[in-house]
DNA sequence: ATGTAC
């Protein structure tokens, strides 16, 4: 199910859309699809019901091809999701103090040297290591509401979901390329070879700063993080069937992965079945976006009491985000409905719910840093 | 996405 071929001409991939009528996907995102669906050596694409258009192709999607696509992975090489469980009951959560404490992330990673070291990841530097960014990166404290059989989390339990890249690593890699992709590169081209070695070191790069900011925001709150489960969802990656590109798009062979939700709406930890070929080992990572950051200023009031207000999220939890501008375009009505994304995965038998993780203090940036 | 441009 889900397949449509579209264009009557050979040379055009095969689509399979993991999403159902009633829900929202953006016109210009499906155009994105069509054009992508004709590059050269594109075999297969599938979509995700957290579909949005995006830079230089649809957000939300994964890309089989014959060669190597950097733009379809985009700047912000290895950015993804990462869950950790905290040894902390949601009981013992003081809001105001914990918010306090976690300003200290806006801070420099004091480790972030030692722990490049460690990684003996090859020419990248542990600038901005620890570090969450901007956009729609968080590091957010939740709790756990709904389980299902078998999750490794309980109602009450408390874990941490942070969400970020490669922040100008990877950026860097992707600026050196100075556009010059033309129809993609051959894997086997120095150039191709090239991007490979630093696209792979930035996906490690990553993931590693997602473990240091859980590490960080655990220091604050005085306890410790565990992983539960890593991905990623822009990068590329060898399979049998040719070159793979996610772009907002998480891996699926992991057995979990976390969707996100956004700072007023649940995200949720996802037992990922694996069964469909036709999904590419892909998934949504998120709600996906409902309007682009220029249009939620249009759509929001943005007066002192407004942006007052938005410290609160729509659940009693908290949100550090001191930047007017994002305050407003990373609002919760900026995204589409997680839990309808979530079903359509379902209806799929793509992935189910383990576990419902209620926002309880989104951090985005902070003016200044946090208490000792 | 970005130690956020001219």
């Amino acid at each position: 199910m889900g397949n449509s071929p579209i264009g009557t001409g050979g040379d055009v991939a095969q689509l399979s859309k993991f999403y159902r009528a009633g829900t929202w996907i953006e016109g210009r995102a499906e155009d994105q699809l069509t054009e992508v669906a004709g590059w050269p050596g594109m075999s297969r694409i599938a979509a995700f019901p957290d579909l949005h258009p995006g830079r230089f192709g649809p957000v939300g999607a994964a890309f089989l091809a014959d060669r190597l696509w950097p733009q379809l992975v985009g700047p912000d090489i290895g950015c993804g999701m990462a869950l950790f469980a905290l040894d902390l009951p949601g009981r013992k959560l003081n809001l105001d103090r914990a918010a306090r404490r976690l300003r200290m992330l806006e801070g420099p990673d004091d480790g972030a040297d030692a722990a490049l070291a460690a990684a003996d990841i090859p020419d990248l530097t542990a600038m901005g290591l620890g570090t969450i960014g901007g956009g729609n990166h968080f590091c957010e404290v939740q709790e756990v509401a709904e389980v299902a059989p078998g999750a490794p989390l309980a109602t009450g339990d408390l874990c941490l979901l942070v969400h970020s890249g490669s922040r100008s690593q990877g950026a860097g890699i992707f600026a050196a390329l100075q556009g010059e992709w033309g129809a993609g590169f051959a894997p086997d081209s120095d150039a191709g070879r090239a991007y490979l070695a630093r696209h792979d070191a930035a996906v490690r790069w990553a993931r590693l700063n997602r473990a240091r900011i859980a590490d960080r925001a655990a220091q604050a709150l005085r306890c410790q993080a565990t992983l539960i489960c890593d991905t990623s969802h822009n990068h590329l990656r060898e399979t049998d069937n040719g070159w793979l590109h996610c772009k907002g798009a998480a891996e699926a062979d992991r057995g979990l992965a976390p969707l996100a939700g956004s700072r007023d709406a649940a995200s949720y930890l996802l037992a990922v079945t694996g069964r469909d070929p036709d999904a590419l080992g892909a998934l949504s990572h998120g709600a996906g976006r409902r309007y682009d950051r220029a249009a939620m200023h249009g759509r929001m009031r943005e007066g002192r009491a407004d942006l007052a207000a938005m410290t609160r999220n729509a659940l009693g939890g908290r949100v550090i985000c001191e930047d007017r501008a994002l305050q407003v375009e990373e609002s919760g009505r900026a995204y589409k409905n997680a839990a309808a994304v979530v079903a359509d995965l379902a209806a799929f038998d793509l992935a189910h719910p383990l576990a419902t993780l209620v926002p309880r203090i989104t951090f985005k940036t902070a003016r200044t840093g946090g208490e000792a």
